[in-house]
DNA sequence: CAGAATCCGTGGAGATACTG
DNA sequence: CAGTATCTCCACGGATTCTG
């Protein structure tokens, strides 16, 4: 349906890291190429556009600190170090716009601002575990690959 | 372990959503901050780290793609409509370094290389298709929030 | 075919100062 | 406390040209 959502088919043993390479190139052996992606689809891809938002500097810090109980603004500040008050802000209000965390204000002087994930922001945590359980187990072969061909 | 990785406690309903709100925010009744979170370890989590190098602007598009089969070179510059050249190489030679894709040259004339994700690649396969689960699950939603508060 | 090299525009993000 | 307003910098990414 769209183009990252279908889940590509598990590699059968001795097809896909093939050992009997006779020198010619698999995709010339089984050539079978999928239609080009239409510009105007790859925008509108769901996957696509989901992932960029959510994979900005600070999103997901967000998000899983707001999935553990409510902060105010300068107790993420302070929460979250390094990051500035104008991106603690914008990053807040795209949550926000996009339904992932609510804000609430308290009449209160000073004013108390507070944030929370929706449920729909709590939804995302699911997803989101997924990947961060896949970076823990994988992060240190990563890491030395990642040295060995530097 | 590392900050984006501890799963957070499932909300209990009547807590996390409180209805009954008396005009104090939940963060002055409940006040039990983590620890702020030093910036060194914020720099070297693992989650934080995976999640940046997979959410560029093509890496998801290729790790999809190559997961069906391989690829060479200018079928994915033909299959990624709108890619150009540099950032085709680019990404390619990122996803090599970090030991997600690996690159065959066969020594023909004109020259060509074939791309295939590696079995590090793979795994990285089925954490993605739960967020792009989540993703085509609620992007409607998403859609919808963000026109009403634009 | 599979790139490398170069130039350049744009937006993401930090730093700082100010305010209801 | 919880922001807004500016200025600035640089990395991301596109376009173009060239080559073994």
């Amino acid at each position: 349906m769209f183009i990252l959502h279908r889940r590509p088919a598990e590699p059968k043993e001795g097809t896909f890291m093939s050992t009997t390479n006779t020198g010619v190139p698999a995709s010339l052996r089984d050539h079978q190429l999928p239609s080009p992606i239409p510009i105007g689809e790859y925008e509108r891809c769901p996957v696509t556009d989901v992932l960029r938002r959510v994979s900005d500097k600070w999103t997901l810090v967000l998000v899983t600190l707001l999935g553990r109980h409510p902060y105010r603004f300068n107790e993420l500040h302070r929460a979250v170090e390094g990051i500035s008050q104008r991106m603690l802000t914008r990053t807040l209000r795209t949550l926000e716009s996009d339904g992932l965390v609510e804000r609430e204000v308290f009449p209160t002087l000073p004013p108390t601002v507070e944030y929370r994930l929706t449920p729909l922001g709590v939804s995302l945590l699911e997803p989101l575990s997924a990947l961060a359980d896949w970076a823990v187990d994988h992060h240190a072969e990563i890491a030395s690959v990642r040295q060995r061909t530097i």
